[in-house]
DNA sequence: ATATAATGTGACGAATCATTCATTTTTTGA
DNA sequence: TCAAAAAATGAATGATTCGTCACATTATAT
């Protein structure tokens, strides 16, 4: 793949010319809804032609799954590279996930907004229909974070005291489920700061 | 209001006719979302005119809205009922929380699948949008979770290790993950029968 | 300068859908 | 039995949508 010195001034152009139509659909997705949303008002916003967005997108669920496409990858890229970090401790390594998926929400809640909705909502167009490999980079996250859990077993740091998976999941719904909090009442549900708020439900026992 | 036996045949069909569009219509929006199911379509596999069901309900949204009222009831009636028990301590009352949200769910999980996709998924007509009344009882359901563990705080019975609001959001937002885990494969990821399984994320310490 | 290629345009066709309402069918009560 | 009321019908309407394609504009290379 060319680097992006390398490209021709007009390719440079048509890659932004998809960019800014990628954003403005964003911006008309996230305010009224995939389906309230028509080529045209696209078009007309992204100061194209229709046809236009034809040439870049085969249909308005190819354009709709470019955009989807490109939050997962930003996302997963994120997540990744906290829970794959070397010389990290599990601990830290659970503290720096709900530090930087709070991070990557909030630079591009507009985006992953949409996206948290169609993929843990299990939305109308349903969880199937979305490219698998969208689904894939889910699933990713997911196991890369039940691999910290289980590490965190083996090197005897963690007890066990449930299914490194269930955790995975628990952590993953409840960051996100705080993430949505806070999008719709800032100032009566602010995501906080420190991490261990939210981990102490995981770190600490309930029970006397 | 009258009771059911007080009301003619005439009347006691015209409810069950509602109670049939009502019906087929969940199945459809389940299946394929509510966009993508047309009120021709509805009629046709409810039998009845397209005429009919504008007698019963004043638009397509209307009939939506109609359908996730009832969801939205069912569901919160059975949460409070157990939120609410007396003479029944904080432990139990979480892991009866556990169970019985997953006994609902089961029961209703055609109905209840549509209407979390919505009201979790801060989907497409927004939930800002959604009546009033349905968040309410959402809201209502967290306030009691939360309740339940103020007052295990108060009696004792509970260690601080997390704002008791966090709590709640935290236990709605697994149980539902969970759910919809095994709503998608239940074989992969079955919701544990025992309640300690999910709720040791909560009693016991992952920190040795 | 001119031919060729790449890009952009937007009127238009075809289809879908929500909703209406004039009409028919059924029920009711006298 | 029959007229008036209630319920049900579904063809027609009108608005909206996606996507196409013949054409225009702009850039590039010879």
């Amino acid at each position: 793949m060319k680097s992006k010195q390398q490209l021709s001034r007009r390719e440079r152009e048509k890659l932004q010319h998809r960019k800014d139509i990628l954003q403005t659909a964003l911006g008309l997705f996230c305010e009224r809804g995939f389906h309230n949303v028509s080529m045209h008002e696209i078009a007309q916003k992204a100061e194209f032609a229709i046809g236009t967005l034809y040439k870049f997108f085969k249909s308005k669920e190819d354009l709709y799954r470019s955009i989807m496409l490109d939050i997962a990858l930003i996302f997963n890229r994120s997540i990744k590279e906290v829970l794959l970090a070397k010389e990290i401790s599990e601990v830290e390594k659970l503290r720096n996930y709900v530090r930087t998926k709070a991070q990557v929400f909030k630079n591009h809640s507009k985006a992953i907004k949409l996206f948290f909705a169609e993929v843990t909502g299990i939305s109308f167009t349903c969880r199937a229909k979305l490219s698998e490999e969208i689904k894939k980079l889910q699933d990713e996250n997911i196991e890369n974070l039940k691999n910290v859990f289980e590490m965190g077993l083996e090197k005897g740091v963690f007890e066990n005291i449930a299914d490194p998976y269930y955790l995975a999941v628990s952590l993953h719904s409840i960051t996100t489920s705080f993430l949505f909090l806070e999008l719709e009442a800032p100032e009566k549900h602010p995501y906080p700061d420190n991490p261990d708020a939210i981990l102490n439900i995981f770190f600490k026992n309930l029970l006397k």
